[in-house]
DNA sequence: ATGAAAGCGCTAACAT
DNA sequence: ATGTTAGCGCTTTCAT
């Protein structure tokens, strides 16, 4: 008993952390006992288990995940690296503060805040969070919100010595940088692989181009649209160009041809959308349906129709693409195509993983399925269903 | 040249990563030269450093965090822990699959939809991951998924393990686990530390309490309101809490008797919120303003009313708390209390730094200031600004 | 089932 | 300025 208090307050007092040696003195046991205890119960008696557990707890003992990791060479950590484009803000100082009343202010309406990827990455991070937790890892973040490319070439490896393996989104690293990580850790791309395809990098992704092409075939088959009109957005964008292919697919897959169906360059921006469909409107060129290749820009072509009096989906039909917050709190809401952004980060984990277990398998490369959500921005009037 | 090509396909083929004795041997140095040319490089003279640069990148080397953080007695890491509420869906084991189409679906619309602190979580990520970044550390993230304690408590120890310091959301962990984990790392509390005061934690909050009195005097001073009425969140609440002290308070800065206002608790939802309100307006109870503890409820409200044809601001004030997204788009836009959920994750990371620097400094306590937005539903037609 | 001992890859005195 | 060396706290043979 005596002993009992001596050691804790020992303990309490020592701001030095306890080692395995220190528990495996406290329990009269070797440190070797004191690991096994740890990683295979079933390898010690349970009277020693008993012991060691017992000062465990009277220390307040928690292993050190660097000498854990050393030892074992490997940190059950798996890094994901995103870029965060809209971080250009206040990276000022920043110092800690009180004032004594609240800020008072007046917040006019805006218009221009039509942009949020934050959404994105954050529910790509969810899935990647979620599937770590699962097979008892964790997780390690980066949002990138360095620029220059020293930089995050530097910051990448930082990283890179301390994971198993590196998740990266797609192009919020330059190729040079992926091409070094490589040679110490498992990388796995989200979304897109540098050069397009396989240069031997895990992939996981999500059918941008059947989701557009199922869309079309819908929009044909059922609503009998025969005029088209395209809203792209950037040309250096993947994901833009393989939502165009699997546009042309849709046409072609019913005898249409796609060379007849206008295309507007909007940039993947709200603004743009709608100042073209403005445009088309006064030049009496609406076609029957506006198919975008994402919810932002579909969000400003209905903008612009309604404030012209022209009726969704009575008149034009209008689509968008991702399947954002906003596409279903519109008014009509827009049908899209949902990408599964959680399951991305799901499926990279799970890629990770087996990677890990198995480093010499060929690439593995997974499509994740979208979902096309039919809503009023075509279909007209649904039935409400669920609580309210 | 025959040297280089030789070492080079050495450290290609091996897959075995390169260490310090690899670098040193292949620079002709001393593995103290090594570490030394990383970490100051200053200490050694330029043309040993150039010679080391070379056969770093050469071999690929990139340093173990592990060994590094074992030696050093620091990981550079620092924890960022938030139990997540909504996640209780789709543990499932994660398969991955592929389908050839998209999957299709009417999307009925929802009104149940309107629980969302996944933005709050995600700013004050953000927030830390930015901080921490500026600061040449790494975040290791946690959502706390789990949901038993001994679970959560396995978890956290893991971490605590991994980390040079814990930052950890309010009451996502339980208090035992929180006093365990204080003996092994320091730990930053995020919006309340246990017992709602000092129990000797770093503490980084928002005053919501201000927020709310700035609020009730600005309907008091410039809307002359004298006919309030409160909608509570729930009890267990302390943000709750401390929104309704700083409503009283406001009340009793003007001299009026917050007795006599009415409460409805509501439990920070839509739903009952909207349910409530509804009520009010049959047994024609409608105060001038309805004050409500969060943004969710204000929307509930507004909704209830504008059903009934009450219009906002002019019949009725409506105000919310929070500055939640949806407060924004809403119809009309709500006048609320902005968190600054961002700089909440800042001064975390800026608190936990300070820690670790002094670690027997008296314990931290910050308090951000917050800001009153005032929109159309207190103060009706406000200019727009800004681009479109 | 348990213990002894050899690393894991690095940092930081301490020498030189 | 550079090299030598002793740990850092654990895991993992290899004995016993």
């Amino acid at each position: 008993m005596i002993q009992f208090i001596s050691s804790l307050l020992g303990a309490m007092v020592s701001s030095k952390k306890p080692t395995v040696y220190d528990v495996a003195r406290e329990a009269g046991v070797s440190i070797a006992s004191v690991s096994r205890s740890l990683r295979k119960p079933d390898s010690v008696r349970p009277a020693t288990r008993e012991l060691i557990d017992q000062a465990i707890e009277r220390l307040g003992y928690v292993p050190s995940g660097s000498a854990q990791s050393l030892a074992a060479r490997r940190t059950g950590v798996i890094g994901l690296f995103m870029s965060n484009l809209d971080e250009l803000d206040d990276l000022s100082d920043f110092t800690l503060s009180s004032v004594d009343e609240a800020n008072v202010e007046f917040d006019p309406p805006r218009r221009d805040n039509h942009h949020n990827d934050s959404l994105y990455f954050d529910q790509v991070l969810r899935g990647c969070e979620l599937e770590t937790w699962r097979r008892g890892l964790s997780l390690m973040v980066n949002l990138g919100l360095n620029r220059n490319e020293k930089g995050l070439t530097q910051l990448a490896s930082d990283m890179a010595g301390k994971v198993d393996g590196l998740i990266v989104m797609a192009r919020s690293v330059p190729d040079s940088t992926l091409e070094f990580l490589r040679r110490r850790v498992p990388v796995v791309m989200v979304a897109d692989a540098p050069s397009d395809n396989e240069s031997g990098y895990d992939l996981v992704r999500v059918s941008n181009r059947k989701g557009m092409r199922t869309l079309v075939q819908h929009l044909i088959d059922r609503h009998h649209i025969d005029d088209f009109a395209y809203i792209a957005g950037p040309d250096d964008s993947p994901d833009n160009h393989k939502r165009y292919v699997g546009f042309c697919e849709g046409l072609r897959s019913r005898n249409m041809n796609p060379e007849t169906v206008p295309i507007y360059r909007a940039e993947f921006s709200w603004t743009i959308a709608r100042t073209i469909t403005q445009d088309m409107i006064s030049r009496h060129k609406i076609p029957r349906a506006l198919v975008c290749a994402n919810d932002q820009m579909a969000l400003g072509v209905c903008r612009a129709l309604m404030d012209n009096d022209i009726r969704i989906p009575q008149d034009v039909i209008v689509t968008g693409f991702d399947g954002i917050k906003e596409s279903e709190t519109n008014e009509p809401r827009i049908t899209t195509v949902r990408q599964p952004m959680r399951n991305l980060g799901r499926a990279a984990v799970s890629t990770m993983v087996q990677r890990l277990e198995n480093p010499d398998a060929e690439p593995f490369s997974t499509e994740l399925p979208v979902t096309l959500l039919l809503r009023e921005s075509s279909e007209g009037r649904i039935p409400a269903r669920g609580g309210d």
